[in-house]
DNA sequence: GTGGTTTAGTGTATCGTTACACTAACCTGT
DNA sequence: ACAGGTTAGTGTAACGATACACTAAACCAC
């Protein structure tokens, strides 16, 4: 049971330690093909597995990567990880995984674990609007890579951001519903503590906007900041978000969620009302999760490529941690596109149905 | 950029280096209160984390535990992931991550990269019906706890495990419907090898056979293994597995799925079918998931305290890792409890309605 | 056969922490 | 006053792997 070392190995074949490192390391080239073939019997033969504590402590990185999210038993945050996941092993690397319930403290102390524990590369998967608390461990050599970072950012310093364009992603949103006829459109925003939710209701307004619609602040829906741990959490928020829409005075004919939880939960709330969807009123989501088509009505969404975010994001740190990559911070925007399913309708206001 | 080590702490508050690491390791009751505060400035001012790697080396074992799930893109497993990490970081371990698909080879190929990084403890949220793959770790010296593990099996090894009684599980449901007048009732189990689905299977036919009814073999479907890696894999199984059961001859007023992503699945199919539910079927499933109550109608299933399993596991391998507990396994069984929602009703055929 | 170059290795300090063995200083009872 | 005990620390050899600086032997050209 006692661990068999570097030592075990070099002494069966009869080489010194060094040769055996060499060996591992890919110096293979600097001995005989006969001592190659003896040290690599002796690793075979004691069943031998190099330390990997002693590894990092000699050469500082280690085979780890951090992934934080929010939670991930939000669904769409699973998916995430599991991608990530996927993306990481097959390069060798194992994910440590954190949930910060989108919390500046939990990342910060999570980010202070990973780097205690030898972790030199975490993936956001949340954005904070400020990477402020993530400063100190950035300028020690911690890299970052978030989901998404848009140029709003005023951090003090950039790390790699890869994500979809979410502007781009309530721009789709709105100008579909705008076609469908609707003019009063509600936004469920829920806290726009992350630079993603600041985009979505840009997109958004900008849309209205530029179609000579005006903005009314009253058909955008804050919430409160929901409470941690509990996945359902946003469910009720986008509950409490359609009772407030729907009882105003002039209620909106649509109303897009920030995610499809929310849009879920604003399913939820018009059920509660008497409220009848598509009919009454139309609902999209953004993030295309993996209950959306078997929803009633299936929701229209955004569909987001977390599979190859998940993959790009992996690599980029990766790349990093082995020192291929020394440019400047990059800004991916990949494409979003828009699924149209049966929760949006022609607005019934007016000349059709 | 360079590391703060303990020797850092050690010259700032002009003590040995043995001291700070007393202090580290709680041996406080060695040093006069003004000397510990003085290490305590002295580490808060540096910013000092001690190096995981280091001390693992010397001690031999590391705060970092095995998570091994079939998928955490899965919303069941995605929750249990969720509270596994939030158990693990109160006491200190962090989580890495791993999908297997429900496949032994990559169960045992995860272990094995586990068992590299130094991890001697492992929590499995699946358990396939062997653990024969596991048991050359199990001998080096690797803990594993699973999710679930009946007296089933006939391992070489004993694994501690906690879980719910699964039959059980299927007794309240089939009960439940029993109770209704249902007497043809349906069972989607998927492939059967995990042990939860054995038994859950046994608790649906026991509890027949218990009531007079005999099994019908037909209204069983297993189905085939779902390609790996698509979260919503279950839901078309469970639709494949509606329209074959829908389409018997003799159709049953019931189903039960072995598990709520099934449960959707039969939704999906009875709708393609035409069927409604509750009126011409009744559905029930197992997990409750997050979604379960925002389904339409909402799902009769059955709820797991996942959060008290991954409490225990975490608390159990934790113990196994720091020696505390030596003793034979444990199989620990906690209680599930049947949540009655819409999706089931009266049997329509006969007396009531 | 001398000087230079290559080949095929080897020796060992080092990474940051821990835990054992140690000690200097003080206290206490008789 | 002195043995014995306690308090509050200190010194240092490991843990396992790496990588730099070495070298012994062989080879080659002239």
């Amino acid at each position: 049971m006692a661990r068999t070392t570097i030592a075990d190995v070099a002494r069966l074949a009869n080489v010194s330690v060094s040769s055996v490192s060499n060996l591992l390391n890919g110096r293979s080239q600097r001995m005989r093909p006969a001592t190659r073939t003896r040290i690599q019997n002796a690793i075979k033969e004691l069943g031998y597995t190099p330390s990997f504590a002693a590894r990092q402590l000699k050469t500082g990185h280690s085979p780890f990567i951090g992934l934080i999210v929010p939670s991930v038993a939000d669904p769409f945050f699973g998916s995430f990880a599991r991608f990530v996941e996927e993306a990481a092993s097959q390069r060798g690397y194992q994910v440590l995984l954190g949930n910060s319930d989108r919390t500046a403290e939990r990342e910060k102390a999570y980010a202070e674990m990973l780097w205690g524990s030898g972790v030199r590369g975490i993936i956001f998967g949340s954005s904070l609007v400020k990477f402020d608390h993530l400063e100190s461990l950035y300028k020690e050599g911690m890299h970052f890579v978030s989901f998404y970072r848009s140029t709003h950012s005023g951090d003090q310093f950039s790390a790699d951001s890869i994500g979809v364009d979410n502007i781009q992603a309530t721009r789709l949103l709105t100008k579909h519903l705008l076609a469908l006829g609707h003019r009063r459109i509600g936004f469920i925003s829920g806290p726009t503590d992350m630079i993603c939710r600041l985009d979505r209701v840009e997109g958004y307004t900008s849309t209205l906007e530029e179609s000579g619609i005006e903005i009314d602040q009253q058909l955008i829906w804050e919430g409160a900041h929901p409470s941690p741990g509990k996945a359902s959490a946003y469910i009720e928020l986008g509950r409490q978000g359609a009772h407030y829409l729907l009882s105003l005075p002039a209620p909106p004919s649509a109303i897009i969620a920030i995610n499809d939880m929310h849009a879920f939960g604003v399913y939820a709330g018009a059920r509660d009302l008497g409220v009848v969807i598509p009919d009454d009123l139309s609902v999209a989501g953004i993030d295309d999760i993996v209950v959306t088509d078997l929803a009633v009505p299936p929701l229209t969404t955004i569909k987001q490529p977390i599979q190859d975010i998940a993959r790009l994001s992996v690599e980029r740190i990766i790349d990093r941690l082995e020192g291929n990559d020394f440019e400047e911070a990059i800004h991916r925007i990949l494409p979003s596109t828009l699924v149209v399913r049966e929760s949006t309708a022609k607005f019934p206001g007016r000349s059709n149905h």
